[in-house]
DNA sequence: CTGTTCACCTGAACACTGTTCAAGAGCATA
DNA sequence: TATGCTCTTGAACAGTGTTCAGGTGAACAG
């Protein structure tokens, strides 16, 4: 009823990336709130002590499943221009967040705690410094198209699951003010990525009319 | 020792906005993560249980918290041009978030669960609309602003708390990958505003170029 | 066939967390 | 005096992340 490895799926020992692989499927299936430390052991077979072998604390935990989930989005940008460069990247990352339940979520706080998730902003800082811009500005632009796509997906992921359970939400303490209601998520996307990177461009000009490229 | 309400400021029985204060004064002195229903029933010299009259859970706390950290911005966006306007909203949300510690993380989990502050995008919105936008691409391009917002100064925030602590950071999973330097927050936030409403601005002229203003 | 090393795990506890609820105290109104 | 309403108590429930001395088993060395 147990230790054969591969072929049942059952217990024996396991390594840090079983535990890692265990921790993204059960985040997947149930959300981040049912993501505990015991539900995990539990899935393994083993005792909650034992994980923190592999992993000093949850939190280390959650950055590496955020490194995991940034690492999944492969942009191509090849042989494009900065700017279309810079919106597949940005497509591409707000692909591998949707692709994961509450990825937005666990992604921002762990990049919030300067954790890990460091590869999403070096990629899209990477894009947009091909359109010339000195490193700080076109680092600074890459954290707000990064921070812009995770407000953006964190609140869709949420709405998701608040529609598929039920609440009502508002009348927490005010008035109600009924939801925004906007443009649906993937135009406010681009919407929001449009303006940027058109704001982006028009400070290239300006820049070109005082000197170099 | 008790029982006086006013001059000492001792306990009696507590009003709902009683609780809310003392809430938003361990916010503000202690952080989030000490922000306890323990703790806040043991400031107001209570059992846990009796916050329960005033708040039905602890979120629903946070979000009325959250609104009123909003409310405490207010921008004096009369007789400017949207522009100005828009970027003065922007300026004195960000002022607002800035001067409540942990404020963009409070007011970041709130308004993704869609409970609470949703005056900041109100505002917002209605400041961007004054370029004459139709309501859903100013209701997109307001939500886009907000986000912008919360995502740096919630960074900023916790990067305060992270050097107050003394943590390294880094080497959560991969490789440390050494924190981004970009602009200092100030110039950041400008940057990414201006970014935007450079954007929006373009998107005027273009809306322009086929019709009415 | 021993002996040691080392990766991994157990079992049990610690110190918390948010939340619930019957019962009671204290004050205002009738 | 009696009723009702507001607010609090006290105690529990069901979880949470985390720690740690000790144990198990496989791999390797002599």
């Amino acid at each position: 009823m147990s230790n054969l490895t591969e072929s049942t799926g059952k217990s024996s020992r396991h390594t840090r990336d079983d535990v890692l692989a265990a921790a993204m499927k059960i985040l997947d299936e149930l959300g981040l709130p049912d993501l505990t430390m015991r539900r995990l052991a539990a899935t393994l077979e083993v005792q909650p002590g034992a994980l923190y072998w592999h992993f000093a604390n949850k939190q280390t935990l959650l950055a590496c499943i955020a490194d995991e989930i940034i690492e999944r989005a492969q942009g191509i940008g090849v042989g494009l221009d900065w700017k279309a460069a810079t919106r597949a990247e940005a497509e591409s990352l707000r692909d591998a967040l949707l692709a994961f339940r509450d990825g937005a979520e666990v992604v921002s706080s762990t990049l919030a705690l300067g954790l890990g998730a460091n590869q999403a902003q070096a990629r899209l800082t990477r894009a947009v410094a091909g359109g010339g811009f000195d490193s700080a500005t076109a680092e600074t632009a890459a954290a707000a198209i990064l921070h812009l796509i995770l407000g953006q997906v964190w609140h869709e992921q949420q709405r998701i699951q608040a529609d598929s359970l039920g609440v009502v939400s508002g009348t927490a303490c005010v008035t109600p003010e009924h939801a925004a209601l906007g443009l649906p998520s993937n135009q406010a996307f681009e919407l929001g990525i449009a303006l940027l990177l058109e704001g982006l461009e028009q400070l290239a000009h300006s820049r070109n009319n005082l000197g170099t490229v």
